[in-house]
DNA sequence: GCTATTTTGGTACTTTAGTATGAGTCATTT
DNA sequence: AAATGACTCATACTAAAGTACCAAAATAGC
């Protein structure tokens, strides 16, 4: 909040600062128009690309999860959250107590899961969904 | 490499334009410098913002190990490695055989590592440690 | 309605994982 | 030389994890 303000507040100075400068270049003829343009685009280009630069500090996960590849593998919904419940570092009791079923339902979702990653721990199938951008 | 030719391209395209279409109206006297001046400075803001948005896509990776976390937990040398092996997804049976020790040093490893982590479960212990960036 | 898939749950079993405890080795530090 | 800390290994045990096989609801699709 504190940085937008002040970053607006800088760039309504820069553009007033240029206003009088090339006003004043021109009536004196010293400069021509050309140039102005020409500083004044550099100056925006540089103050835009450092704008960008600033905002997308916030989010860095940008990994896209591929939903293609969750359903090409057939792995269903019910077992898409319980494996992102594995990567959060939950075992199979905890899991099934959150999403209110027994823990024989969630062994049953991990089993299927398991195979359809092709993996045999759950360590393993963090790893491999991480590599294939479904988590 | 063609993207940055393009886009280099349409901005000197961009410019010409802008000095004809500022000149004309200056001679004309229908518009005033300073909605020129904003204008371009209002475009090559955006340009500045689009330009640097596409360039931070292909490094990705710009999570720095965190050292002294690690120093600062008491996790020791080989207490790393195999925690980097436990985030590959290896068993402790296979972790012993690829550092040629036992299957007993790996798990007295790994009891020590989760107390210093203070997690129960090695699924616990790969979240943890991404989230302090020691991993 | 009927079929196919998903979700649910159980039992029984094998395999890893993890804890506790004790102890020996080796290099470094005091 | 003695203490310290890191690494090693073993035994014994408890607790999860994972597999196999089965089966009944619930849901979606035709």
């Amino acid at each position: 909040m504190k940085k937008t303000i002040i970053t607006f507040s800088m760039i309504s100075i820069s553009l007033l600062g240029l206003f009088q400068i090339s006003k004043y270049s021109i009536t004196k003829g010293s400069i021509n128009i050309e140039s102005i343009i020409a500083i004044i685009a550099v100056i925006f280009l540089f103050i835009g690309m450092w704008l960008n630069k600033k905002s997308p500090k916030e989010k860095k996960s940008d990994t896209i999860i591929n939903t293609e590849r969750i359903s090409s593998l057939g792995i269903s919904e019910r077992e898409y959250k319980i494996l992102q419940k594995i990567s959060e570092g939950y075992s199979n009791k905890e899991i099934g107590d959150q999403l209110y079923v027994s823990e024989s339902t969630v062994k049953t979702h991990v089993s299927n899961l398991f195979q359809k990653l092709d993996v045999k721990r759950r360590t393993q199938a963090v790893q491999k969904s991480k590599d294939l951008n479904i988590l």
